[in-house]
RNA sequence: GCGGAGGUUGCCGAGCCUGGCCAAAGGCGACAGACUCAAGAUCUGUUCCUAUAGGGGUUCGCCGGUUCAAAUCCGGCCCUCCGCACCA
């Protein structure tokens, strides 16, 4: 029978379908698993199916080791980029178009109604039927029927309950906060808003603008080096540029009209009047520590629309300072202010970076971001209020000192110039009245850490990367100005952002039925406060809802915890982290998550896969082309789940003949009558074997070690009996353990295993078999095997290097007193080197150098004369056991390795 | 810098926790043979060096140490990758 791969995973996955086998209900013991739901703003790739398929894997095997399993998904959609493509397709961008029709041209759809997708919920709709389908052609045992989405009524209700119980418990907050702007459109910007936004990110930059006294004014200059002002010789005033002078808290200021512009966007000024820069030139100001005063000195260099327009100059610790002076001709000399072990000289570093003036600004930056990494993180403070501290302890303090003091502001600047796609400027502002998630609470800390300190966590390490992120994360930002999502509570203005409005969803997968049937419209908190935290607060609601709800506490009570979240190794140090969050800060103990596991990424042809690179590989691609059980098989079997995986083609296309070599075996060996011969009873042991340590293997997530003993290690065993004993013989043995052998591997290669399961018979579907017990009744058939193998394999040693021919082999096993005296090493050890010598001697010292051995089977002549016949033919030489050999040979002849000797 | 992972024989990648059966699984590649008119596919064998009898030598980032014995344990050093947030 051919390997249809196509035809056999249509018919199964048909009927999984209609016999609805993964839709679970309750009873028995209960296992939760959950991996973060897509994002459906477009087709999903092998990536996003490794995920899933690793759970599925894990599902698979824990459904057939009699747990009742509950697979549930859902689709994600809120945020901006949704909304973003939906923006773009309406407004004809080309670029959008032509990637949403190429989505739609692989999934066969007609590419003109692209033009729907200009509204959002399409887009996201679209897409999570895709998902659908991409996801129940994998394989995957998702139970369909609790899906929902991130834009539903019904979520935008339950994540507003969320909320308010985060604003009860005091772990929301207001305040000020930077943010990309774009002052033209008023609104602020993502990074899709922005030209270039995803390949060349913009992120905010904190200059320190510090006050320079001139009179009655004070000159803003901009820095990112706050500890340097110590040594601070001299201001650089661009003289060409027009500079504004404003009001800020009742003082004057100077900046650049650039400068100025933006500050309007992150505090309260206002404009007075103008100043062009030459006017300034050779002027004196004072600079704020110590009331030094010092000039002002022409800069052409200096870019006004760069934070404030204004800089000030430590050339003993800049180099664009000390090569700005050096040209100006002014005679200033530098101050130290760091102090390093390694000394570095600016006259040295010109010539390292091969700087002969201000033109050359690329080596300039380099030899700057050289000089400021060595000084961050080696640098010792030699002057002033922080003498002696080091730079990279004291900066942030340093900083707030200034402000206190009222000698300096902080001035945000984007880190590279940013225009958004219609062309206008990108700046920053300060955004009044963010909400915050404040994740600093120490008491909430302490909870998370108790929690993951309890957590069954895979693998082993992340337990600190957790621990590590508890103790770092501080508020966060949890909603926008825009975007699709649920609108927050108490300040309908802002919309929760997508990473705060997916962290306890899980909850939702055991009672969204119950939820539909109530209704949103009846949804309120006293009904999430009932079903989620057994709150008896119901009284006021009619019967209806009441008997409604109390199912749905029922099913919420046995589905949940969560028993196994898996995901990504990106998502640690977010997602899984409100998650843990978010679920102490809500849930009762008894509900917090048990267990998460994190698994690699993949790659394809040892590359990140991007959509720069244009090395993206859809699911479905890989689907129709070498089906879902390939697919599988190769990402269970190709690193460790993890790793990340390499998706090669020319390795998937030998998982093809693999696949087709499995199946062959399994139906071909089905239409064998004949018993198995007596001698190749081994390959049913080492089946046996390797199922008793594929299923450790599995137990612990270790699904590489799993696949790679039932596929590719057995397959080879079977490739050994064939070429030893001949196909027929090999199928007499393959038949007997055929249907155990699909059966075991069905966790991952699930369609085949059906197939081949009910070739053998089977009524029922593989999928919710018990998962096959090993049995070791066939043992010593193995070690016989493993003795002949040992001897074929010296055989092959031998010949190698002798290169005469021979016509016979004879087989010299070890004589009795060896046998006797290895039985004695056994019980008493080395001790016995004592009272032997001469022959008896060497070969203890021999079993001790060795380690014992291999095959321990006493009658090796037997088994010798038993497999004599197929080792002639094998070996195509004539075979003698125990005949006349030359007398020194015998020595060679050990237990478990007899004496060869070829005639 | 902080935190995490890792450096293995041409490449990918096991082994390392639980030292000895480890010249080190498996795959890829390469070489040779079978099949074929031929190529491909497939199958078989070889693939650190050396040796006309199963032996010897040198290997698991580098340097030391522990041990009868180290890829595996301990100490130091060098190097690579990932995360460090408001982006889903």
């Amino acid at each position: 029978m051919e390997y249809n791969y196509q035809a056999i995973e249509d018919r199964w996955q048909k009927l999984w379908d209609e016999k609805k086998i993964y839709e679970p209900v309750m009873g028995g013991t209960k296992f939760l698993i959950t991996v973060p739901y897509p994002y459906c703003n477009g087709a999903l790739h092998i990536g996003h199916g490794r995920t899933y398929t690793i759970a599925d894997i894990f599902a698979r095997f824990k459904r057939m080791n009699g747990y009742n399993v509950l697979f549930p998904m859902a689709f994600h959609i809120s945020g901006t980029p949704i909304l973003a493509f939906s923006k773009k397709i309406e407004r004809g961008d080309k670029t959008t178009i032509d990637l949403y029709k190429s989505y739609m041209e692989l999934y066969g759809d007609d590419p003109e109604k692209v033009y729907e997708f200009s509204k959002p919920e399409n887009i996201a709709n679209y897409f999570a039927n895709k998902i659908i389908l991409d996801f129940k052609n994998l394989g995957l045992s998702i139970d369909w029927t609790r899906q929902f989405n991130s834009g539903e009524k019904i979520y935008n209700k339950f994540v507003e309950w969320q909320f308010r119980k985060l604003m009860a418990r005091g772990y929301l907050k207001q305040g000020d906060y930077p943010l990309l702007y774009s002052p033209s459109d008023g609104n602020p910007v993502g990074e899709d808003d922005i030209q270039e936004g995803d390949t060349d990110k913009v992120s905010i930059t904190e200059f320190v603008s510090v006050f320079f006294e001139m009179g009655e004014y004070n000159l803003l200059a901009s820095t990112l080096r706050p500890e340097t002002l110590e040594g601070v010789t001299n201001l650089f005033v661009n003289p060409d540029s027009i500079h504004s002078i404003f009001l800020l808290n009742g003082m004057k200021f100077i900046a650049s009209n650039e400068g100025f512009n933006k500050l309007r966007y992150q505090l309260k000024v206002e404009k007075i009047g103008e100043i062009k820069g030459n006017e300034m030139v050779g002027k004196v100001v004072k600079e704020p520590l110590h009331g030094r005063s010092i000039p002002i000195i022409e800069g052409k260099f200096v870019d006004p629309d760069n934070a404030s327009g204004i800089v000030y100059s430590v050339p003993y610790h800049s180099i664009w300072d000390y090569v700005a002076l050096k040209e100006s001709g002014a005679i200033i000399e530098p101050i130290k202010v760091i102090e390093m072990d390694e000394e570095e000289n600016m006259e040295d570093i010109m010539r390292k970076f091969n700087i002969s003036s201000l033109s050359d600004g690329e080596k300039l930056e380099e030899a700057t971001k050289f000089l400021y990494e060595k000084e961050f993180y080696h640098g010792k403070i030699i002057r002033g209020d922080y003498e002696g501290k080091f730079i990279k302890e004291i900066k942030d303090k340093i900083v707030e000192d200034f402000i206190s003091k009222g000698i300096a502001i902080k001035f945000y600047e984007t880190s590279r110039k940013a225009y958004t796609r219609e062309g206008d400027r990108v700046i920053v502002a300060i955004i009044n009245g963010q909400w915050f998630i404040d994740y600093s609470k120490q008491e909430w800390k302490e909870k998370v850490k108790g929690l993951i300190d309890r957590m069954e966590l895979k693998p082993d390490p992340l337990k600190s990367q957790f621990l590590q992120m508890v103790d770092w994360i501080r508020e966060r930002p949890c909603a926008r100005r825009r975007g699709l999502g649920t609108r927050l509570p108490m300040d309908p203005e802002w919309i929760i952002e997508s990473l705060s409005d997916s962290t306890i969803y899980t909850s939702l997968y055991p009672v969204i039925r119950y939820l539909r049937e109530i209704g949103y419209e009846n949804l309120d908190d006293s009904i999430f406060d009932f079903i989620f935290l057994g709150e008896n607060v119901l009284e006021n609601k009619d019967e209806r809802i009441k008997e409604i709800a109390r199912n749905a506490r029922k099913e919420f009570e046995f589905w949940y915890p969560v028993d196994l979240r898996h995901t990504s190794y990106p998502h640690i140090s977010n997602h899984l982290t409100f998650y843990l969050f978010q679920h102490v800060a809500i849930f009762p103990e008894n509900d917090w998550p048990v267990g998460i596991s994190t698994g690699g990424i993949v790659i394809s042809e040892g590359q990140k896969m991007a959509k720069s690179k244009g090395n993206v590989i859809p699911l479905l691609t890989v689907k129709r082309k070498y089906g879902a059980d390939l697919f599988r098989l190769y990402l269970a079997s190709n690193a460790d789940v993890w790793y990340d995986v390499d998706w090669r083609s020319n390795e998937a296309e030998n998982y093809t003949r693999k696949m087709e070599r499995f199946f062959e075996l399994a139906s071909e060996a089905s239409k064998v009558v004949d018993e198995p011969d007596e001698r190749d009873l081994w390959l049913i042991a080492r089946f046996n074997r390797r199922l008793a340590k594929a299923k450790q293997s599995f137990e612990s997530m270790k699904i590489r070690d799993a696949s790679i003993e039932l596929f590719f290690n057995m397959l080879n065993d079977v490739r050994d009996l064939e070429n030893f004993a001949g196909k027929e013989r090999m199928l007499r043995v393959v038949r007997k353990f055929a249907d155990k052998w699909a059966l075991s591997l069905s966790p991952i290669i699930p369609y085949i295993s059906e197939e081949i399961h009910s070739i053998y018979g089977g009524s029922e579907f593989a999928s919710l078999q018990n998962y096959p017990v090993p049995d070791n009744s066939y043992e010593n058939y193995e070690k016989e095997w493993q003795f002949i193998e040992s001897v074929i394999e010296d055989y092959r040693n031998i010949l190698k290097i002798s290169q005469e021919k021979h016509s016979k082999l004879i087989i010299n096993t070890a004589e009795d007193w060896k046998w006797e005296l290895l039985e004695r090493y056994r019980n008493e050890g080395k001790h016995i080197m004592k009272d032997i010598d001469g022959e008896k001697r060497d070969f203890v010292l021999q079993l001790i150098k060795k380690g014992d051995i291999k095959a321990d089977i006493r009658n090796e002549a037997d088994v010798l004369e038993k497999y004599k016949d197929d080792l002639k033919k094998f070996l195509n030489i004539d075979i003698e056991i125990n005949g006349e050999i030359p007398p020194g040979r015998l020595k060679k002849a050990y237990p478990g390795k007899p004496s060869l000797t070829l005639s």
